[in-house]
RNA sequence: GCCGGUGUGGCGGAAUUGGUAGACGCGACGGACUCAAAAUCCGUUUCUGGCAACAGAGUGUGGGUUCGAUUCCCUCCACCGGCACCA
């Protein structure tokens, strides 16, 4: 054993050690219960970052302790190696993207590797290679079979000085990012698939995952938006009818105009006979096709001087263009309702658009009801009696008309009322209230056919192509003669050629003449492929099925069985919609593909909030701003210990301080962790990063929190070696402990004969094995299990017994510590688990189970309360029966003073806490 | 704009089911060791008043429920994540 905690030696001898014994590889085994834990895998960027490292050191804990559990963990890691990272690189260092790539890939896997992740790399893969991706393809091409693939139209960004489509993330402001052109929206041809065909079930089966959190089941749930409405048709004068879908069919009456989108066909004719209408579509096509762009633009419209026809009263209503209405939502066109909708209420105030009231609050239909009541007791006093009044028949009442008039004014001049309520200005519909004139004006539009009841989601389609090359290639022909045709399942892969020159931003699938040349699979005539490729969300969708299955025939084999669904699994809050819905989605193509047979691909999820650091700065004469990086910046304090000024350590003149955000290169605040391994070393690494923060809150990175954790490591290490010291030199005989399960001669076979220092001592170890096993098993709270194991480090450290008991009670101690810390700092546990006495490894051996006997207590402490406050604190018998209780908390001198001045009205009691004395 | 989340000492955070607010760590301050420094060890550290005993205040804001609220309800504010082509 060495006198000081060497952590490098230490970390590649573990290292070096798992590697030999290949401890993490795993295959099925019916014989134990298994547990597939999975992190969401990485991009390769270049470099791990900080939230790498705590996505993996959660997993990583987890899996350990699961492991000790007894589980057959797979812990598994890839490559999500497709991407616009590596196109921008390839631009950048005219370097070809797939060398990017795996050149990345290999500095990744080292450093995954130095931070000791209990992995199976057996199973790595790279989804950018073709036996990855050939499966991909080939699903495509069976869903396309099935109907669940189709191309359409779509809206783009368009980039007209560079000639291309931007990614959302590459519009800045409106403008291109790399040419500053303003982007426009741009109708392309494009693949989707059919995701809304499994809407419904996508939505249901979220209450089946109580795994999951709320939150995110909540954000899916919006995001699929199912809601039930109308479809209603309104015939144009001269033109084809335009269809709206309305989920307010209760406020039809108050439709006073129609909105159509820019590119609806009616506004493509209106725009062909006006230059005035030409011009506003022409502008709505500016900017980007970002939802959050469209939402926050200023809500602008024009005139059509088409006019629809009311479907109900025969109205002539004019139909205006608005560049809030989208052709791609519903059916590109709305009924504007400014009375009761927000966003047309602001519409019809610019436009100076009639607004009329046809609902009224529950709270105006009383006061009506009560002004018709007081009527009707003159009139027909029994009717009154009985409450057959009708309200809304009753608008002759004095005060009645006035009351309407006045809601109706606040509407107009204050805004929409979005609420339901009950129906006015509605003929034969008045009086009704939301559910009742819901089905009302449906029966009526139904049977005249003017409209159909509907169920509509906000979920749409997946588009999956994208103009670029670094991706899985769409396997499509196009052929003069037979049209579209799928690339037979035999010709597949279609493989994505990766010795190219990146010149400019063009694809070189595109811009090569010959790649796309092809012979048409039907007809045997010259045809060409497709030159999209997938969106890489396709292949983050079924990574962690092919892990099940590693050299598989088809996407996976009978294994998958075995290990799914995953058992955890954990990333990023930022993928909380998106990916996870694909996900989930994907499992259910693999599920009626006939290749998995579960409903849902995980049953616990873990979003990882953020790492996050302070940010430095100094601002140029230019105004131009240089963002330091917290490394090189000294902090200033003043006498209370609060933060006054920073100072740039290479000049020692101040830098500002900004605020504390996300780790970013823009803001250079980003810490590499290979720095921190190389310096600390991976248990401290790994230590912080589950102490700093419980998982689910942003982590705030903090190098003198480091430092505290390294700290705790090196007196670890010195404290069990002083131990194993002494007790080697023979002080004390070479007792065994009852957590390793090892011994009948430990304290625990005679807890009488143990002082109450002793008993104290042990009664700690045992109930920080409750608490680490509780926060790790149901609560993840990886940091207040570090805090227990600390506290009962810092009890064992000043615990100075030197009898034979004392230091077989250390040795229980410390076994305890080694193991409960075994998931979280697995190298040094590695070795001092060997120093403790031990010949198995620690990441083999059981998880410590609590000595019941250990944890009994006598007495118990209560606080003791007066209306609330806290006065003081009794010890009782933990059996002491309640008038005792009671009589104790009185007799307390603190609690007396305030119960002699007053009477006591009631004391309430919570067994084995408080005491709370209630003094009038 | 819409959806979801967060807010507690100087800082990161704890308080798990409505029951002693501030565990644990950092920082700061005082002390020991040292020629000195680093490292290490011991102690203090929510704020206000007080020599002290002690008293009062306190979990983003304002209100409510309760014997008792960081925890439950309502209002407002600030910040963060997502918004379908970043991954």
């Amino acid at each position: 054993m060495q006198d000081t905690y060497d952590f490098a030696a230490v970390e590649a001898a573990a290292q070096r050690f798992w590697n030999d014994s290949r401890a993490f590889e795993v295959t099925e085994d019916p014989s134990r219960p298994k547990y597939y834990c999975l992190s969401m895998l990485p991009y390769p960027s270049g470099a791990l970052h900080m939230g790498h490292v705590r996505n993996y050191t959660i997993g990583d804990a987890i899996s350990r302790h699961r492991r000790m559990l007894g589980y057959n963990v797979l812990q598994p890691m890839a490559w999500d190696a497709f991407g616009l990272p590596a196109e921008n690189a390839a631009i950048k260092n005219n370097t070809a993207p797939a060398k990017w790539t795996y050149a990345n890939i290999e500095h990744m896997r080292g450093q995954l590797k130095a931070l000791g992740y209990a992995i199976d790399w057996s199973r790595e893969f790279a989804t950018c290679r073709p036996d990855y991706y050939v499966h991909e393809q080939r699903m495509f091409v069976r869903l396309y079979k099935k109907g669940l693939v189709y191309r359409k139209h779509a809206l783009v960004n368009w980039d007209p000085v560079d000639q291309t489509v931007l990614a959302n993330e590459q519009v800045i402001d409106g403008r291109g990012w790399r040419s500053g052109a303003i982007v426009e929206k741009r109708e392309i041809p494009q693949w989707f698939l059919r995701i809304t065909a499994y809407a419904d079930e996508l939505l249901r089966e979220l209450d089946r995952l109580p795994g999951w959190p709320e939150s995110v089941k909540t954000m899916q749930r919006n995001w699929i938006g199912r809601s039930e409405g109308l479809e209603i048709e309104f015939a144009i004068e001269n033109e084809a009818p335009v269809t709206v879908f309305t989920t307010r069919p209760d406020t039809l009456f108050g439709a006073t105009f129609v909105t159509i989108a820019p590119e609806h066909p009616l506004a493509q004719k209106a725009a062909a006979a006006d230059p005035r209408i030409r011009a506003f579509v022409e502008e709505c096509r500016r900017g980007g096709v970002a939802e959050a762009e469209l939402e926050t633009q200023e809500k602008k419209g024009i005139e059509t001087g088409f006019h629809a026809i009311h479907p109900l009263t025969g109205e002539r209503l004019p139909v205006w263009i608005g560049n809030f209405v989208l052709m791609g939502y519903g059916t590109g066109a709305v009924m504007g309702v400014p009375a009761h909708d927000e966003r047309d209420w602001e519409f019809a105030t610019k436009y100076d658009l009639l607004i009329r009231m046809v609902i009224v609050s529950d709270a105006v239909r009383d006061a009506i009801a009560e002004l018709g009541r007081e009527v009707a007791t003159h009139a027909d006093p029994m009717a009154a009696a009985l409450g057959e009044s009708q309200p809304l028949d009753v608008l002759e009442a004095p005060g009645a008309l006035a009351l309407l008039e006045e809601f109706e004014r606040r509407i107009v001049t204050e805004g929409a009322f979005t609420d339901y309520g009950t129906l006015v200005n509605s003929g034969e519909f008045d009086g009704l209230d939301y559910r009742g004139a819901f089905d009302a004006i449906a029966a009526r539009l139904e049977r005249e056919g003017k409209g159909r009841r509907r169920v509509n989601y906000r979920l749409r389609d997946w588009g999956v192509s994208r103009q670029r090359y670094w991706g899985c290639p769409i396997p499509i022909i196009y052929c003069a003669r037979c049209g579209v045709v799928p690339v037979p399942e035999e010709q597949l892969p279609v493989v994505l050629p990766e010795d190219v020159r990146f010149m400019g931003v063009q694809s070189p699938l595109k811009a090569d003449p010959e790649w796309r040349k092809c012979t048409c699979p039907q007809c045997g005539g010259a045809a060409e492929r497709e030159t999209d490729t997938f969106d890489t969300f396709m292949e983050s969708s079924w990574y962690y099925a092919r892990y099940t299955s590693p050299g598989a025939a088809d996407m996976v084999d009978a294994r998958a069985n075995y290990w799914l669904p995953v058992d955890q699994y954990i990333g990023g809050i930022e993928h909380a919609i998106l990916h996870l819905l694909y996900f989930r989605f994907y499992h259910k193509l693999l599920r009626d593909a006939g290749l998995v047979n579960c409903d849902e691909p995980a049953t616990n999820l873990l979003c990882q909030g953020m790492v996050v650091a302070e940010t430095f700065y100094r601002e140029n004469a230019d105004g131009a701003i240089d963002w330091i990086n917290p490394a090189e910046v000294e902090i200033e304090r003043d006498e209370r210990a609060r933060v006054i000024g920073a100072r740039l350590k290479a000049d020692g003149r101040p830098v500002s301080i900004g605020p504390t955000e996300k780790m970013s290169k823009s803001k250079n605040n980003g810490v590499d962790p290979q720095v921190m391994v190389d310096k600390y070393g991976a248990d401290t690494v790994r230590l912080f990063s589950l102490f700093a923060a419980p998982p689910e809150q942003s982590l705030e990175w903090n190098e003198a929190g480091v430092e505290g954790m390294a700290r705790f490591l090196r007196r670890l290490w010195r404290e069990v070696q002083q131990h194993v010291g002494s007790r080697e030199s023979g002080t004390v005989s070479g007792e065994r402990s009852a957590v390793s399960g090892e011994s009948s001669t430990a304290p625990g076979s005679q807890p009488s004969a143990l002082s109450p220092q002793q008993k104290s001592l042990r009664r700690q170890i045992h109930e920080t094995i409750v608490k680490v096993s509780d926060d790790y098993a149901r609560r993840y709270a990886f940091n207040t299990a570090i805090a227990a194991l600390m506290e009962l480090f810092n009890a064992t450290a000043r615990f100075d017994d030197t009898s034979a008991t004392g230091c077989a009670l250390r040795q229980e101690a410390f076994e305890a510590i080694v193991l409960l810390l075994a998931p979280i700092t697995p190298h040094i546990c590695h070795a001092l688990w060997r120093a403790l006495g031990h010949d198995d490894p620690v990441h083999a051996h059981p998880w410590p189970q609590a000595d019941a006997a250990a944890l009994r207590k006598d007495t118990v402490t209560l606080a003791v309360q007066v209306n609330g406050k806290l006065r003081g604190t009794v010890e009782v018998a933990a059996d002491a029966p309640r008038e005792q209780v009671e009589k104790c908390a009185l007799a307390l001198p603190e609690a007396a003073r305030y119960t002699a001045v007053g009477t006591v009205k009631k004391v309430v009691i919570v067994p084995g806490k408080i005491v709370n004395i209630v003094v009038g």
